[in-house]
RNA sequence: CGGGGAGUGGCGCAGUCUGGUAGCGCACUCGGCUGGGGGCCGAGCGGUCGCAGGUUCAAAUCCUGUCUCCCCGACCA
């Protein structure tokens, strides 16, 4: 299989000084990956090795659903994202040919599939359809991090489903969803499934495919019953003791205090008894106030999936001149729609009074101004969730996603189909999303110890690490060498270190690869006849008499996780 | 895009404040010893100090510009 002293596996004793991440560090240290440029990376032989290993899992799970593979060009004409829409964003790589023809470098394969499925696919009889291949897709994202956990190029596993109505969509949407579970399972991951925000995608319908781990840029809202990306999570908002109620506003002096904890501190209440306004500004009507409770925090996706409508934050200047001073704003006596959040509840607020150097108290939210409710706060661990349970946040990768596109694609693009009375239809699509890179990483993330990795098994580049403690000549490497060759010869993946180092430096990389079994070849071993294996999880050791080590490691292998 | 940090042999770093012609550890090469947790002794190889321009008798060091990489945030199918 493979010999250390003849491969390129460089491994490391020290991990770059500008890794942060721990699989960033570990899969550099371990010789998988070596960094090219910002979000760029090779795959060296051991982590391509991991990377077929996913891509086995997938392309089996896929097939097994009768989803079909195909291969589709990363180079494209620009043509068809100027007709979805999707030209303009900023993370498209754009080019030109020689002839000056507009080109792009695919992000993902909507356009591309949609234009095939339109050309080829005319009747209800040709659906439903699924395929799926994995490909390179290029991103300019703003900022590539964490090794090989947001890059500007990657394999994805992109699948698409094209339907002839939402029911269509809900049984393929559902395959995949099996399909999914099944992938992450046999991973190794743990792993949950999140209502996730439908983003620029647009579509009826998302779920993310999480992995909790620190190294994560994603946050969930995990209670017993419910995970929810915290980008579209609702909950019930922890209780706040508000002062005793007034008959009317009244007026108090707040000289120079203009922040939530100024205010609250001043007047000896909880930042919860305030209300925060937050002046935006919506394309075409202007000037909006959303209204929080003081320990709240906006979820501007929440906003606009809610408002239906972009915005952006008002400038200052805008502000004045509508309402009055920055850090006194308030809904009482404004003319502005007002949008107040839903975990305003109760009759007795804080709030600013639109001049300079004072705040109301008593402020009734029915009773002192009209307001349009909205739930478009941030969950906090704590909060209850629907179920009843307590909300906890845990940061997590997102290792794949499942969109309803709808007619998203099919639409601008042209994918109709003629159903039974012959009458001219759109193809409803879904699209599944799997990153076999990010599925190595939360692996790692997920098992490593603080020696090294600790793969699962069906992701591990080799089963077995066999080393040999011996150098060449020796009688005991003839031991090894004999080895090596009955465990190939049973069919074991096995990465074979039989370079004249020290003993110290084999045994360290053996746990820093983190293949499933170690078996030792040394001379202490073999005075009794035995080689040393040891399990990579959970250490547990076995002596393995020599004549049949290789029958009983295959029998150890297949006592291991998966 | 905003904020912060860093570019000096393959890797990790010192030297920069206070200018004087580059150093340490590891790795690597050769020889020897050693051989169950990155071992020891000896001898070596290897660097336009990110790049460009400027100041100066003299620049890794001071000045200007620029590129790249990392981290936090924004952003993100």
């Amino acid at each position: 299989m493979t010999r250390f002293s003849q491969a390129f596996l460089p491994t490391l004793k020290d991990a770059p000084a500008d890794a942060e991440a721990l699989s960033h560090k570990l899969m550099v240290r371990a010789g998988l990956i070596r960094q090219v440029g910002a979000g760029l990376w090779s795959y060296l032989p051991a982590g391509w090795r991991v990377h077929r290993k996913v891509e086995a899992i997938l392309r089996e799970e896929m097939d097994s659903i009768g989803c079909e593979e195909m291969l589709m060009p990363v180079l494209q004409p620009a043509e068809a994202w100027e007709k979805t829409g999707r030209y303009g964003i900023d993370e498209l790589f754009k080019l030109e040919d020689r002839k000056g023809a507009p080109m792009v470098l695919a992000m993902t394969h909507e356009e591309c599939v949609t234009q095939h499925v339109a050309r080829e696919v005319r009747s209800y009889r040709d659906l439903p359809l699924m395929l799926y291949h994995l490909q390179t897709k290029e991103r300019d994202e703003p900022r590539p991090r964490a090794g090989v956990l947001r890059t500007r190029e990657f394999t994805m596993k992109d699948a698409y489903s094209f339907d002839r109505d939402e029911e269509g969509l809900t049984r393929s949407y559902e395959l995949q969803s099996e399909a999914y579970a099944r992938i992450f399972d046999r991973s190794g991951l743990r792993w949950y499934r999140v209502e996730s925000d439908v983003g620029m995608m647009g579509g009826s319908g998302a779920h993310e495919y999480m992995a909790p781990c620190p190294a994560g840029e994603n946050e969930v809202a995990l209670a017993p019953g419910y995970a929810a990306n915290v980008e579209v999570a609702s909950a019930e908002a922890q209780p706040v003791d508000l002062p005793t109620p007034l008959d009317a506003p009244e007026r108090v002096d707040t000289p120079g205090l203009t922040t939530v904890e100024d205010v609250s501190g001043a007047l000896g209440l909880p930042p919860g008894a305030l209300i925060k306004a937050m002046p935006i500004v919506v394309e075409g009507r202007g000037l909006v106030l959303v209204l929080l409770r003081g320990d709240h925090r906006l979820n501007e996706i929440k906003l606009r999936n809610g408002m239906k409508t972009d915005f952006r934050q008002a400038r200052p200047e805008e502000i004045e001149a509508e309402l009055g001073p920055v850090g006194y704003i308030g809904p009482v006596g404004s003319n502005l729609p007002i949008i107040k959040d839903a975990a305003i509840v109760g009759d007795s607020y804080v709030c600013g009074a639109n001049e300079p150097d004072a705040h109301l108290r008593g402020v009734d939210p029915t009773r002192d101004f009209e307001s349009y409710e909205m739930d478009v706060r941030t969950v906090e661990a704590g909060d209850t969730a629907a179920g009843g349970g307590t909300i906890e946040i845990e940061p997590a990768i997102e290792v794949g996603n499942i969109f309803k596109l709808g007619t998203r694609y099919s639409e601008p693009l042209g994918a109709t189909y003629l159903d039974e009375s012959g009458t001219e239809r759109e193809i409803v699509m879904g699209s599944y999303g799997i990153g076999p890179a990010r599925i190595a990483a939360a692996a790692i993330e997920q098992g490593a110890d603080e020696r090294g990795i600790v793969w699962p098994r069906p992701l591990a580049p080799w089963q077995v690490h066999l080393v040999s403690l011996a150098k060449a000549g020796e009688e005991e490497r003839d031991a090894a060498d004999t080895l090596y060759e009955e465990l190939r010869g049973a069919g074991i993946e096995v990465l074979y270190d039989d370079r004249d180092a020290g003993t110290g430096e084999k045994l360290t990389d053996a746990e820093l690869l983190g293949c499933p079994l170690r078996i030792v070849v040394g001379r202490r071993g073999l005075a009794e006849g035995v080689v040393e294996a040891s399990e990579r999880a959970g250490g547990a050791e076995h002596k393995l008499p020599m004549g049949e080590a290789a029958a009983q490691a295959q029998a150890l292998l297949q006592g291991i996780d998966g």
